[in-house]
DNA sequence: ACATGATGCCTAGCATTGCTATGCTGATGC
DNA sequence: GCATCAGCATAGCAATGCTAGGCATCATGT
């Protein structure tokens, strides 16, 4: 292999993260409705069909941005959990940091787990970036827990649900840190009234 | 106001209602990504422009499928409520029926909490059907209880994020009834191990 | 009874979408 | 120096949401 084949290869991945980067700053800046093969082609200086060329389609150019977005994802929860290793606090400041992301870069946030994927979760194709992710949950809950999985799913589940709605305006956006400290401390089992 | 105008009127209601009903079965049927404005029309078997002498777009259609979602979704909550007013059981049953709904009308229940939407919630112009499915979350927890609002706001919460994580594949479907039966428990502080 | 006006509906068309077939241009290798 | 081929853009396709225009049909007033 040339170097010249070697340059046009690194020319080459260089675009095709100039894509998904273009899509995701495109979806933040004006919503993911705005982001048309044109424009986007428009964005990256190239012709549309270099797309296709790069990419099975839109849906996944959708899907690379996605992935990416688990892989940070996955990266900031690491963090937040190393960060706060006291087993009580833990939990709490994993899930804040979840809700920050997801109210930082609701675009990206839609492309992981609003807009209809093929990505799916617990399959042998799940991408791994999406499963550090969920496993930054389980690891807030004790290695002798057996239902760590099942208390995880559920702190994933019920975040996912603040995120969504609360972006979508379907809850008051306020309030989400309120709504936080209740779910961790009914999460945690840590008492705090009885709900009858 | 002469009797023919009134049966026009009639007609006018009736096939208001019938782009609804056909709108929503055609979205259970093959999704909504199949909704476009000429397979609505040939199904109600008028042409394209009827539907705009009744709705301003197809958004707008959109946003009565989903209005009458709540309406059916509200009286459901109700009844599975009044089903079982013991009140530790009270709340694992409306959560249930909440999550029966979902699943088995998963097209309308993405018109109601997924698609784009202007139907806001805690606002003036908040469809009374969305605010009493609600009001039935806020019922299940004492009246004595001052923050009965963040308690609902958090059950409402999770169980859209286990129902629309689990329809998208994002969660395994199994394992649904596990995961109500951890959450309920713990909302409702029924103590049932520590988390830590 | 008949013209007049309005109403209700359809045909046809627009701009925009995702995607693709075709052809040009400029490097590559002999 | 020439044939070849990769890389790219132009132009076009079918399908989308939506709208303008015209053509009946029917209610109304003399």
């Amino acid at each position: 292999m040339s170097a010249i084949t070697e340059r046009r290869e690194r020319e080459r991945a260089q675009r095709h993260q100039l894509i998904i980067t273009a899509a995701r700053e495109l979806a933040e800046a004006e919503g993911w409705e705005a982001v048309t093969t044109r424009r986007l082609a428009e964005r990256v200086e190239y012709s549309q069909p270099v797309l296709y060329s790069h990419f099975d389609g839109k849906d996944a150019i959708l899907r690379a941005v996605a992935i990416e977005g688990f892989g940070e994802l996955a990266a900031r929860l690491r963090r937040a959990r190393l960060a706060d290793p006291e087993p009580p606090r833990t939990l709490h400041a994993v899930c804040r940091a979840y809700l920050e992301f997801a109210t930082e870069q609701p675009a990206l946030y839609q492309a992981m787990f609003v807009l209809p994927t093929e990505v799916k979760f617990a399959h042998a194709e799940t991408p791994p970036p999406l499963r550090a992710a969920f496993d930054e949950f389980v690891s807030c809950f004790g290695s002798d827990n057996p239902r760590r999985e099942l208390f995880a799913e559920v702190t994933w589940s019920a975040l996912h649900g603040m995120a969504a709605l609360s972006d979508s305006g379907r809850i008051p956006p306020d309030g989400q840190a309120e709504r936080l400290d209740f779910l961790v401390s009914r999460i945690a089992g840590t008492p705090g009234g009885s709900a009858g």
